[in-house]
DNA sequence: CTGTTAGCGCTTTCAC
DNA sequence: GTGAAAGCGCTAACAG
């Protein structure tokens, strides 16, 4: 099959590629007779223009870059589902790049630069903490920059995030309130801004219940599976042992239910709050309880930010940046 | 921030284009030392190059699209990861572009020709089962297609699948074995190549345990969660209730249990095979027995084929097409 | 070893 | 209303 480009198509059509590209794109005038005559040709011939000579001309990828941490999180690939909703909705052929991170510094580093290559429009960033000066520089050229569901200091970009101090302190004053005395917390890796306001929530919410936060059940995670599994394991084989978890991510307590399983305890044995939600969750009628964030909803936020962004004027004129906040809510039953 | 292109950075290494070019691919010849003042003067700026204009020179976009039905199933994304890493394991700059078709044809038309108009080099399709023209069209154009889980009737292309028959023929005899005589079975569309595969095993599988499939506990479903609840509640609340119930994928089996749930049975009122793995089926322990595909080692194989095909020469000279069947098992405890 | 140059396929002034 | 022509940023002959 010979690929077909503008040039054949005006040669089939006799007329200029000029006019195949009006009426392509719908811009100019073309008289009706014309544009039917094209619309034919084009029809007959099975052409289809060429996205990438497009981009290259009008200096517009039409591609928005997303990087998460986990692509095997539920929780992220939600948001990416919405974001590519969000962004499809708008009709102009504008698709999602996703990239996985896996938590990886380098990685994540890789990721950007392979998205400033592709010169996508804007960069969704659901961050490790790393690449600052990166992120920056990225910004700065004129790629706008979402941050989403994780923040990164010192840097003054849009934002889409979610509470996550309040609702830990909640999430504590409510176990504290069923009569625990020994709460463990599996935190994630304070490197990321998430991990570190939970963390600070769960600190407010110890004081608030006249607590002392011990620090052998305090327990560094990694926001995997296997690190849930790791530390229930840790807490489990010791003197001492919990009686209730507040759990930082939902794969950690997916780990969590693993490793007690593993263990031989029964999976109602601890009191758990997940921070996230757990598929089955609403299923599974152990002594679970889930704090509900909303994806969903983050993602088309950050879906309608980008594509607002698109439209004003690209960094320099780019007045405030924008703050949104989400309020995961402690489903208590 | 002014875009730099490969002109800027020559007029400031003092060198051509050419050799800029040069440095950049690693090809020809250039001086150690031109080399490195050029490597330096290219992180001095900040240059990055334009990967769209690359890839128009290059006539190769580095991009291979991959159509899903269903975005938020676990399966699917395992396959989009595996294939990803795939792709991205070979260092060329490759990646992919997810699209979703939400088992509608006419979206999974728009996506084709979306990713045709990207100029992919490659499509990886798990389809509706719809747009086999379209499709044929695609391959003969020189966009190798490979069809992934599903195949596609009357069309020869490269296929990466599973076995959906003989697992299925052995899940019956399985519940059948247990004792069960009234079997229900919650089918998917059968436009769908694995719906009738699954189907087929089915029917051999009565045959074989020597039951009679009442037509009534027959029910069509759509793959869908909420497909599963509708077919539960049909045949949970009219008399001639099953005792087992065979569930041709992990979506639908969530479903039956949300129903279950939401009509005040027992969750383990009923045994269950369920084609595709449950996220939490281990840690449920219901009467549930799974049907364990292999959506790693798919994506795997797609990811594999696609960057074989893509070395070898485009349409034409394409030898025979390859099909690799991989063997979901039954787990039976 | 390096520079010059001709496009890749399309859009978009600017003439007519 | 339509066409001619100049690039978008890069790579790949081909000279030198």
């Amino acid at each position: 099959m010979p690929k077909l480009t503008i040039r054949d198509v005006a040669q089939a059509a006799g007329v200029s590629t000029a006019t195949i590209s009006r009426v392509l794109n719908g811009s100019g005038y073309v008289s009706a007779e014309v544009r039917e005559h094209v619309q034919s040709t084009i029809r007959a011939l099975g052409y289809r223009p060429n996205a990438i000579a497009r981009s290259l001309k009008q200096e517009k990828s039409r591609s928005i870059g997303l990087i998460v941490p986990d692509m095997t999180n539920p929780y992220f690939m939600t948001v990416a589902r919405a974001v590519q909703r969000r962004i499809e909705r708008e009709g102009a052929g504008y698709h999602l790049l996703i990239m996985d991170s896996a938590e990886d510094r380098e990685k994540e580093r890789e990721a950007l630069h392979f998205l400033l290559e592709k010169r996508v429009e804007a960069i969704v960033l659901a961050g490790t903490g790393g690449n600052r000066e990166l992120v920056q520089a990225a910004s700065d050229g004129g790629t706008h920059v979402v941050l989403a569901d994780r923040t990164i200091d010192g840097l003054s970009l849009d934002v889409v995030a979610e509470d996550n101090v309040d609702v830990s302190r909640e999430a504590i004053v409510y176990l504290a309130g069923r009569g625990h005395r020994r709460i463990a917390v599996i935190n994630g890796r304070q490197t990321i801004s998430t991990a570190r306001e939970r963390y600070a929530g769960v600190c407010a919410g110890f004081a608030q219940a006249g607590l002392q936060a011990e620090p052998e059940l305090i327990i560094e995670g990694d926001y995997t599976r296997q690190g849930g599994i790791a530390a229930i394991r840790a807490l489990m084989t010791r003197p001492g042992r919990p009686t209730a978890v507040y759990c930082a991510n939902n794969e950690m307590t997916f780990g969590v239910y693993l490793g007690l399983q593993e263990l031989g305890f029964p999976l109602d044995e601890l009191d758990i709050v997940s921070f996230g939600d757990l598929e089955f969750s609403s299923l599974f009628h152990q002594r679970l309880t889930v704090i509900r964030q909303n994806p969903e909803r983050l993602g088309e936020e950050v879906g309608e930010l980008v594509m607002r962004r698109r439209g004003e004027g690209s960094g320099e004129a780019a007045a405030g940046r924008e703050k949104r906040v989400l309020y995961p809510k402690l489903e208590c039953r």
